[in-house]
DNA sequence: CTCAAGTGCTCCATACTGTGGAACGACGGT
DNA sequence: ACCGTCGTTCCACAGTATGGAGCACTTGAG
């Protein structure tokens, strides 16, 4: 039961948005005005900076500088935002954070699945990845970092398209294919480098390939030099929830050795479904174990 | 200057709300109404239970269901609550968590410090903790987990109170005089177990003991049978903006063993404040290194 | 099965609430 | 001293959120 609350809460609003026909939809539908204009205060952050002033935002969001004000300073009574006392320039608040820890708390089995990925990075000496689909992209949940000096800034809280990345990949690959289409559609396929792939026909031929091998790979798809091998995590009732990554420099993560580590990625990843309740038959295709 | 703006981080409220002499200023200003009922309805979530339907939420704030139904689906819209589409009652979101993540690294020194937390449970054997002052409260930041079977639950996100808490009593110690006297009057001393300090000359000469051996222990004063050991994180200024600790069950942190591991936690301590830019001679008292 | 009490959700006239133009004092740079 | 910009305050207006009433539906007891 537990599961199944984490199955619905992964879902959010790929199954309420994704599958129905547009997103736009009544957006002037009473009550919505202020909170609309105060998540727009909270994204604006993440968005153009980390310390923003009154005027910042009011330009950022053509709203009247009296009237971000005057909902900053409701916020930050609040803790949701905080102001330095000093610059009088605003940032977000202990009090989000607090709260958003509420929220990955409740996806429960993040908490459950975590220290598999310490494993993973031992076993790989790469930086790995824990990542859910939300709202048409990658939604990064944990990392662990690699020991190596040369590894990609802190990803946690960070969105990535899903069409270029092993964790995403190895996710939509076992999507509806209506359900795919429509992500498509919303969120479209923009290139990176010269190696993503921005063909939806491509992209199924890459998809049915990912099925096969149970594992997605991301060659320098979204960054120049950056390869990823990423394998999908499966709940109790055998549906895709998450999926895990090592990512490196193509230096280290050569042609020639990425089967190996596809080996340890999918092993820690069938090992994640087995603890969430996944039947052993249905964890999908495992490469034949390293011989010893 | 980065160093700078974490401090200016910490003390948000802390400077703001702490030292003010009330902290039901003016409520009633323009703009707050839908703000606060919307805070207040994520609120609700941590206080009451993870998955909340639209009465429960009324009930619980003395919303009209109709208002409280409005805000949530509006909060909807944008991720920040979700709905799970069978049941149809709602949960924190994973947008809040993002943006939660953001407000995180916002702090920027945090990412700095973690990795010492590892050192810290790797040479203890002991669950670690990461914890700031907010709102006249220590709010858990982060956390390691020890090896052993018996341990805590999770307490990242959680608060707890400043006078019985090894990370409170280790930052408390270091407040001016009169913030101090603002936060107990305001937070008041509460008992917890008959160990609790519940009197402020008591916790008076309790903090002079820590700031004179740069360390603090809390003696099953929370909840019986912990104990835990914490020392203050000092920024490029000297000024205390953190605090960490070791934490296990009195079996393991016996009177005669607590000082062989204070040395540990301290020495964790100012292996973070250097990192943080704290001049040496400026870290505090440090016991005297063990012998080998 | 029936009924009643509960749920989440919608509608709409009312009036309360948030809006934004204008103005203020305080900095910080020319 | 100047000017531009900052964050902040004020207040009349009107646009917006409010909540009572009622909807369709599920749940559990009789």
């Amino acid at each position: 039961m537990k599961a199944a609350t984490a199955m619905a809460a992964l879902r959010e609003r790929d199954d309420a948005t994704d599958i129905a026909v547009g997103e736009g939809d009544d957006r002037a539908l009473p009550g919505a005005q202020v909170v609309d204009r105060v998540v727009d205060i909270l994204e604006t952050f993440p968005r153009i900076g980390p310390e923003l002033g009154v005027s910042d935002i009011s330009r950022a969001l053509g709203l009247k500088k009296a009237t971000a004000h005057r909902l900053l300073a409701s916020l930050r009574r609040r803790g949701i935002v905080a102001q330095d006392p000093v610059t009088r320039r605003y940032r977000l608040g202990l009090k989000l954070w607090e709260l958003g820890s509420m929220a990955a708390t409740q996806v429960d089995w993040v908490d459950r699945v975590k220290p598999f990925l310490q494993q993973l990075t031992d076993a790989t000496g790469e930086t790995s990845h824990l990542a859910v689909l939300n709202d048409g992209q990658v939604l990064y949940v944990d990392k662990v970092e690699s020991s190596h000096s040369l590894r990609m800034p802190s990803q946690v809280g960070k969105r990535n398209p899903v069409h270029c990345t092993g964790v995403g990949k190895a996710q939509i690959a076992f999507l509806p294919p209506e359900v795919l289409q429509n992500l498509v559609a919303r969120r479209g396929l923009s290139a990176f480098t010269p190696r993503t792939i921005t063909d939806i026909d491509a992209l199924q031929v890459e998809l049915a390939g990912v099925r096969e091998r149970g594992y997605a790979v991301d060659h320098e798809e979204i960054e120049e030099g950056l390869v990823c091998i990423g394998a999908p995590i499966r709940d109790h009732t055998a549906h895709v929830v998450a999926a895990i990554s090592i990512a490196g420099p193509s230096s280290r993560l050569r042609p020639e050795t990425i089967a190996g580590h596809a080996r340890e990625v999918v092993a820690v990843a069938h090992r994640m479904s087995a603890v969430l309740g996944c039947p052993p038959d249905l964890l999908g295709p495992a490469p034949e174990p390293r011989r010893t």
